[in-house]
DNA sequence: GCTTTTCCTTGACAGTCGTCAAGTTTTTCT
DNA sequence: AGAAAAACTTGACGACTGTCAAGGAAAAGC
């Protein structure tokens, strides 16, 4: 019977057992890939219902299993759902590297960060809807504490690549904190979401035009 | 009969009816205030528990009444929580006003409100929890947006009323959009609030430093 | 004081939830 | 091919959910 914990064994090293670690790896390799492919039909059931509404059975249904597997791979739900989250943060933060990595101008990193900003608002709509649910969930449930803190730092230290980045193209220096940097792209982003959902195209167009300016305002050019 | 519906029943001018409509006009009255008392009670469930846990028996077991009263005061659960909501934005919406108008100089009002801004912070943490909460269940469920965005306007309003007021005792202007300042200064409230939440005190103290400098930057001087 | 209306409690309903045990199908190994 | 292990399905459990109807308790009206 293989046990449905993801912690993988490791350490054997001894000859004689190679053979049989051989085996046991490709069954843990199997068994993690199902687990990440469970945890995607997870994330996409929460990112349409939302974590109140999201149960097992509606995720099995979204996947070609039945909901009994969900308890052969997953301790429990809390366990699905944090690995589901950990499939959110492999897709999400590193977003904008690409860009920062080929701009060559301030300006060019500006626009197109700016327009990768407003893509994925509207392309990954209700991915990022689920973030901000499991963020707050994080506020009453302790237990999603650590992994939302530290899918925090990544997404502050994302943005952060690409503000200093501006600044060294733009020859001057970040006038602002990191974590000033971050709580500011982050209120505006979830600002247009909401207005996204809503219809509110017009106010989304309106922030469109507002963050330029705003990245503007956290560096100093020298002089 | 009385329905439960909240909408009071008004054009009753004959004279003949004064008597009975002043007897329905009481009877209403009644029934709103215990409406109100219910909604408070379930403010506190919700700020205790968050959307995704609370239920109709536990928000009855935090009155002093038994579950089946909330369906002869609310025609069903989403109703009852829109209430909840109403009564968060009276408790929350105006929060600063005073501050903005006892301040004399622009320090003195800056420093005020950073104080306040903490304050509330720490005191009434599980209701700002809740707040961030609904406004994210309304990404999901339309039904909240309505009120959700009104609030978020409000909540827009009363910063803006500080923050342009800082810039008429600075002697200045506003540098940003109102809804820029919004977003910023929620962002850095939420940001707080997690990392109170979450015990990391130094952190929180770290924001409160930052934040007068964040308010500087939104207002230009005169020269 | 008696009747009527309002207010509130109790208990039940149909449904959903997470969890798990038993059993079936599929794969792997010898 | 046969045996053993792994992968998956099915059905059930107790608990909990929102809702509502029946009836008792309290207040109002006469």
């Amino acid at each position: 019977m293989f046990v449905a914990v993801s912690v993988r064994i490791r350490g054997v090293t001894d000859v004689a057992s190679r053979k049989q670690d051989r085996i046991t790896r490709r069954q843990v390799d199997k068994f993690d890939a199902r687990r990440t492919e469970l945890a995607v039909a997870t994330l996409h059931t929460l990112a349409e219902l939302g974590y109140a509404r999201t149960s097992l059975r509606e995720i099995a249904q979204n996947s070609e299993f039945s909901h009994g597997v969900l308890h052969y791979y997953f301790a429990d739900k809390r366990d699905l759902i944090t690995e589901a989250v950990r499939q959110y943060e492999v897709v999400c933060v590193t977003r904008y590297d690409e860009v920062v990595a080929t701009s060559t101008t301030a300006d060019q990193l500006r626009d197109e960060f700016v327009a990768m900003f407003f893509d994925t608002l509207g392309q990954d709509a209700t991915l990022h809807r689920l973030w901000y649910d499991l963020r707050n969930q994080s506020l009453f449930d302790e237990s999603f504490r650590a992994d939302v803190l530290e899918i925090d730092g990544h997404r502050e230290d994302m943005v952060w690549r690409v503000v200093s980045r501006y600044a060294e193209l733009v020859g001057g220096t970040v006038a602002v904190s990191p974590t000033m940097i971050y709580v500011t792209l982050d209120g505006i982003f979830q600002r247009a979401l909401l207005n996204h959902l809503a219809g509110k195209a017009d106010n989304v167009a309106q922030l469109r035009v507002e963050l330029p300016a705003a990245i503007g305002l956290m560096v100093t050019k020298a002089e």
